[in-house]
RNA sequence: GGGCGCGUAGCUCAGUUGGUUAGAGCGCUGCCCUUACAAGGCAGAUGUCGGGGGUUCGAGUCCCUCCGCGCCCACCA
């Protein structure tokens, strides 16, 4: 191609005024064309770079700490690209469960009655009513349908218009028909290897939505209470023993009675057992050191379930036979007992009248609060002795308390008008788990989790939140041994891939969050065992990396890794890079519930993407960054000037074909900038986007002030052709190597200056080579250089002076090395400074004296 | 209550194995329309490195302790 051919068309395609307007759905538009970002399936497992993406929950709003941590993982998946491999990225929504059903009903304004039938033309109002509309179950299904895929359209968008490289057609959705066969394939076989249990567990559970809960998906709040003093009998006729309780509503529930074992008022009775008022069961009192002396009277009964601590109570059954027990005070309303053997009796459901403080009773917890207090009690037990032939009522004596319980969070939706107390814990029969949760499993487990993350240790970045405890303490945290027994007989069931989807979507099983599809993104990313692409599994698995945030490290991290362990016997990712939290000004972490959180599409068409991505990747990995208008608008200048920069190191001409870097700046220019790429090339390896930013961004504002001053006029050909060829060859190789170090934290920018003059994607060129750069330049020359040129700036604004105006003399001084390499950029110093007269002078250090004209 | 982390300029943050006079950007002050950029450029001022103690020739950096903040876990009769 000749000279006059490239000018021209390079003429033609540098705008007069470069903008970053409009500059994002352009290059969307264009990557998605030319499948800029498409997976290569042809790469083998050594050239990939897979990332496994954690699937962002759709139902959620979109903010800004979505942006923060996907493009963290973008910057690292373009730095990859650019090394050679073929990053394997693709994307995930996290569509299932509660959060869904929540969002549909308020969106909509809908309520599931699945005694309806299906009503094929139903369509929601425009605006959600107050009261909400009963639908029939199909129909409740259909709306979660279609706003799943509302809202994975919204997050689609952002991803895109943030300028993420994700593979678009590499999409799933946790809900997905794809996703559900891979997890029920791969229980399958954690039922074949004999890794999965049932196990009887309580399981928290929702009066409203009649379903079990996560953890997760409960929050404290503080609630008004009293103590409601119960006389228990002593079975032995010695008379009562009074309980302080907030809960009395639990009594028909109650197993046992706990003291502490150091407990002197207590001590003797541990063994013995009482009888309930009001039910007249006879329970155990038994020693526990987490009862507490100094609450109520000291002794608590124990219910299953009020609270956690009930769990824990229940679990711990201690010598006494206390599933013997357990069969008595609760025939129909049991969680089981254990057999002969000790292994846990299947759940008998309770009839529906029995349940008394179970899900689903009737009149809620708030009705069995008034029938214990005696207002309305249930029956009258035969044989029944209380004083005063009832229940103790509430006791005055106590203050009112105020205790936290815990409850699900409630959505604007959640039956409006009406307090729903709290969260039963039911006793059911837990899905089948993993044994990660109980068994033999486990038990190995607590002892090899060090093995097993050390053995082919997942590196963590950043490696200072490594600390043994996070790692260690996630596999043994939960080291529990529990009774269990095998799912054999169920598996047949299963086999043949997906099942249907609960057929009710209410009491659909749910398990505690990290035993959910979530623990399978490998899987379900990979196409693990699925047709049609042959070995894509084994090409990108183990993956490269799996970011994500580290307050999840104890179950998403972990499960993910138990998973993996089991099914692949090895690690699902090499690196694990954890990012922080947005904080707001306040040093709050954002979230939605504290009504601080800021619409991400805004930020990004106000500042536009590339300045956004400056703020988010200049927060070193893993810190919680403090969310900062005043960063974009710095990414914003920045990206505008490397537009500006660019036009003009394009514009001072073409240098001549054959043309060689040889003045000695130039080469000192570019010596400096191989040691940039090696420093960049460096952070990236450590993944630490943030310094190859920081460092690319200085290196660059230097090039700007100082490098591109200095040679402006001789590469407009002041010098003559030869320096001027040189200038310009310098420049156009600084130019390139620099978009390229920017690339991936600056995609949208980038990209269009590529445009102008190089073909193909800047995101899909090689990432520079620093032994390309160097022709034995001298750093000392650029120092010098520049060092002179700023003394003369400085002269000219301390003496409030045109920086035009001439220098009449400048004198230097400097040791025999700075004044040899000050000659080698002379004529670009005495160019750029506009000076008259240049003198050197021996001496320790470098100084300028600087003399200006007079003349105004 | 236990664990992890944080505290450096008015603000947001760097500061690597302990090593000259602790840095950057924003903001602030002043100057300059300079043939890429005035939504710009050039230059300047800005510190009890949270407090105290210790180790060391030398500490922002290592140790102890206290204060403040954040997160995770636990507790919550």
């Amino acid at each position: 191609m000749s000279s006059t051919i490239d000018a021209a068309a390079r003429a033609r395609r540098v705008p007069d005024k470069p903008t970053l307007d409009g500059i994002e759905p352009r290059w969307d538009r264009t990557w998605t064309e030319q499948g800029t970002y498409r997976f290569d399936r042809s790469a083998t497992r050594a050239q990939v770079y897979a990332i496994d993406t954690p699937p962002p929950t759709v139902s959620g709003s979109l903010h800004v700490g979505h942006v923060f941590s996907y493009t963290h993982t973008d910057a690292i998946a373009r730095y990859q690209r650019m090394r050679g491999k073929a990053v394997y990225y693709p994307m995930g929504w996290d569509d299932n469960g509660l959060p869904t059903e929540r969002r549909v009903q308020n969106y909509f304004g809908v309520r599931c009655d699945p005694s309806l039938p299906y009503d094929p033309g139903f369509e929601p109002p425009a605006q959600p009513p107050k009261q909400p509309i009963p639908i029939s179950r199909p129909n409740f299904i259909e709306l979660c349908e279609r706003l799943t895929a509302t809202d994975e359209q919204a997050f689609e968008d952002l991803f895109r218009r943030l300028g993420l490289s994700v593979d678009w057609s590499l999409v799933y959705a946790t809900i997905d028909e794809r996703s559900r066969r891979i997890s029920q394939r791969a229980f399958l076989e954690n039922l074949a290897r004999g890794e999965a249990y049932q196990q009887l567990a309580p399981t928290l559970w929702d009066v409203d939505f009649r379903t079990a809960v996560a953890q997760a998906e409960l929050e404290d709040r503080e609630q008004p209470g009293a103590y409601h003093k119960l006389a228990f009998h002593w079975a032995d006729g010695s008379g009562d023993v009074h309980i302080d309780t907030t809960r009395p509503e639990l009594l028909a529930a109650c197993v046992a009675l706990v003291a502490h074992p150091d407990d002197a008022r207590y001590r003797d009775r541990f063994g013995s057992t009482v009888r309930t008022p009001l039910f007249g069961v006879e329970v155990p009192v038994l020693g526990h050191h987490l009862a507490d002396p100094e609450k109520g009277t000291g002794i608590a009964m124990v219910c299953t379930f009020g609270d956690l601590t009930d769990v824990t109570w229940w679990r711990a059954r201690p010598a006494v036979a206390l599933d013997h027990r357990l069969g008595r005070a609760h025939h129909r309303h049991r969680p089981g007992g254990d057999d002969r053997r000790g292994r846990p009796r299947r759940l008998r459901p309770a009839r529906r009248q029995d349940r008394q403080a179970g899900p689903g009773h009737r009149g809620g917890p708030a009705a069995g609060q008034r029938r214990a207090r005696g207002r309305a009690p249930p029956h009258h037990p035969p044989g029944q002795v209380l004083r005063e032939g009832r229940p103790a009522a509430r006791d005055r004596r106590h203050p009112p308390v105020v205790h936290p319980q815990r409850r699900p969070r409630r959505g604007p939706a959640r039956r409006p008008g009406r307090a729903r107390p709290t969260a039963h814990l039911a006793p059911r029969v837990h899905a089948p788990s993993l044994r990660e949760l109980g068994g033999r499993a486990q038990r190995r487990l607590a002892h090899q989790p060090t093995a097993l993350l050390r053995r082919a240790h997942p590196a963590v970045v950043p490696p200072r939140r490594r600390g043994p405890a996070d790692l260690r303490r996630a596999a043994g945290a939960r080291a529990r041994p529990a009774a269990h027994r095998p799912l054999h007989r169920r598996a047949h069931r299963l086999r043949g891939g997906p099942t249907q989807p609960a057929r009710r979507l209410r009491r659909r099983p749910r398990h505690h969050g990290h035993l959910g599809h979530l623990s399978l993104t490998p899987q379900i990313g990979g196409y693990w065992h699925e047709g049609g692409d042959g070995h894509l599994f084994d090409r990108v698995f183990p993956y490269d990396l799996r970011p994500q945030g580290h307050d999840i490290i104890r179950t998403w991290l972990f499960s993910t890794v138990v998973r993996a362990h089991f099914e692949h016997g090895s690690l699902p990712w090499t690196n694990t890079a954890l990012s922080g939290w947005i904080l707001d000004p306040d040093r709050k972490k954002m979230s939605k519930s504290k009504g601080n959180v800021v619409t991400p599409i805004a930020l990004l068409e106000q500042y536009g993407s590339d300045a956004v991505r400056y703020w988010s990747t200049s927060a070193r990995p893993g810190v919680d960054t403090a969310f900062d208008e005043g960063q974009m608008k710095i990414g914003r200048r920045l990206a505008i000037k490397l537009l500006n920069a660019s036009k003009f190191a394009l514009g001072t001409g073409e240098a001549s074909p054959r043309a060689e870097v040889t003045e000695a700046v130039d080469r000192a220019m570019l010596e400096r900038l191989a040691d940039l790429v090696e420093e960049a090339t460096t952070a990236f390896e450590g993944y630490d986007y943030a310094r190859a930013l920081e460092r690319t961004e200085a290196f660059f504002w230097d090039f700007c002030d100082n490098y591109l001053e200095l040679v402006k006029g001789r590469a407009y050909g002041s010098q003559g052709d030869g320096p001027a060829d040189s200038a310009r060859a310098a420049l156009a190789l600084a130019l390139e190597t620099l978009l390229k170090l920017f690339a991936p934290f600056l995609p949208f920018a980038t990209e269009e200056v590529w445009s102008w003059w190089q073909p193909g994607s800047v995101h899909t060129s090689t990432w520079p080579q620093a032994a390309a750069l160097r022709r034995g330049g001298d750093p000392e020359v650029y120092r010098v250089g520049t060092g002179v040129l700023s003394a003369a700036r400085r002269a000219k604004t301390e003496a409030r002076r045109s920086l035009k105006v001439p220098v009449e003399l400048a004198q230097v001084a400097g040791t025999a090395t700075e004044l040899a390499a000050l000659e080698l950029v002379r004529a670009d110093v005495v160019e750029s400074a506009n000076i008259a007269a240049l003198t050197t002078a021996t001496g320790d250090e470098l100084v300028v004296a600087v003399r200006l004209a007079d003349d105004a």
